[in-house]
DNA sequence: AAAACGTGGTG
DNA sequence: TCACCAAGTTT
């Protein structure tokens, strides 16, 4: 069915209709530089967009460099990734948060050397049967790797569309609906570059809060710019507030400067990351906190708890420690660590909080 | 299909 | 301070 047929979409006259064209050319003279970028008119070794796809996943460029490099230097191929043990790779991931995102892209790596001889597909379809590769991975390698003509609508994505088409039904029940109008986007060549220069424009120009329209390959065409308030769009619904959520964390300091310290369950919420040992986090915190103490010891409560902000509730972490004789053995699933030791040890955001109180 | 899943920067 | 945001995927 014809948009123009269905009055419930608004379509921009068709002299002024988005051309790929527009954009490509802008790209040319606009394109950002990022590490994971191939020099113009390159393709990038497909290892690479995938590292940089799963890092960018939620995760702003400026946070995501320094790893990027960091991982590309101590595992230059996807066979070397699918070589290292998965604790390695959560420690080199540390601090990047959705730590699924790490033990995915572990396993992806081996599907690669197991399945695919090392090789990554270059459909679609096949690259979205690997581990945490979903619609937006999967079109963002065949696109930028494998110039398929293919469109990973990111979050950039959607707000340019939402935009040009205002688009007035909310997030996330638009997604079909900005997906559809995207692919009506897509040019015949340079499949790669249009999808980056899709993402550049969302994240220089079409920005959240004040669209620099002056300065759009597209602002004629863009019926949000025509109605006077582009940053309308996307339309979102409101979210839920975060719940909060009390602990202790457990700081056991042996004479030696060790650190008591655990491995978290392989799955769940900092799955298979390193911690400090702590009683369970929940809204208003344990009844008992001394009962979920790794060993008996004169603990002793510190003044300045921990805040952290977790993606769906805050936690506000007391810390005890103790401090223990020189002989002291660790209770079992436990695990001395000296401070020297720290930057092997996967510790998220959250545990390095608690060890600065040392 | 809605909820789980991190973190740091910004206005 | 705090809500919102950033190249989403999994269950």
């Amino acid at each position: 069915m014809p948009a123009a047929a269905n009055p419930a979409i608004r379509v921009p006259p068709a002299a002024a209709r988005p051309a790929p064209e527009a954009l490509l050319a802008w790209y040319d003279r606009h394109r950002r530089r990022l590490p994971w970028r191939a020099a113009p008119g390159r393709r990038q070794e497909p290892y690479r967009v995938f590292l940089s796809e799963i890092m960018l996943q939620q995760t702003t460029v400026v946070t995501v460099a320094p790893y990027y490099e960091a991982f590309l230097a101590r595992w230059p191929s996807v066979a070397a990734l699918a070589d290292a043990p998965l604790e390695e790779v959560l420690s080199a991931w540390a601090g990047l948060g959705y730590y699924a995102r790490a033990r995915n892209l572990h396993a992806c790596a081996r599907a690669v050397v197991a399945r695919h001889g090392g090789v990554f597909p270059d459909t679609e379809e096949a690259l979205l049967d690997l581990p945490g590769i979903g619609p937006y991975t999967a079109a963002a390698i065949a696109s930028i790797a494998y110039e398929r003509r293919a469109a990973p609508v990111d979050g950039n994505w959607e707000r340019v569309v939402a935009r040009l088409f205002a688009v007035d039904e909310p997030l996330p029940r638009a997604k079909a609906k900005l997906r559809a109008l995207a692919l009506t986007l897509l040019p015949d060549a340079r499949h790669g570059d249009f999808a980056q220069a899709m993402m550049d424009l969302g994240a220089t120009i079409c920005t959240p809060r004040k669209p620099a329209c002056a300065l759009c390959p597209w602002t004629e065409a863009c019926v949000a710019r025509a109605e006077g308030a582009p940053e309308r769009y996307p339309v979102k619904v409101a979210k839920a507030a975060k719940p909060a959520r009390r602990g202790v964390a457990f700081l056991a300091v042996r004479a030696d400067g060790a650190v008591l310290v655990r491995s978290r369950p392989p799955k769940g919420l900092l799955g298979g990351m390193s911690e400090v040992p702590s009683t369970p986090w929940e809204p208003g915190g344990v009844a008992n906190p001394a009962g979920h103490a790794p060993l008996k010891a004169p603990w002793r409560a510190l003044n300045a708890p921990v805040a952290h902000v977790f993606s769906h509730f805050a936690l506000e972490l007391d810390v005890w420690r103790a401090d223990l004789a020189a002989g002291t053995t660790a209770p079992a699933g436990h695990r001395w660590v000296r401070p020297e030791g720290f930057d092997a040890e996967a510790f998220p955001s959250v545990m390095r909080k608690v060890l600065a109180k040392l």
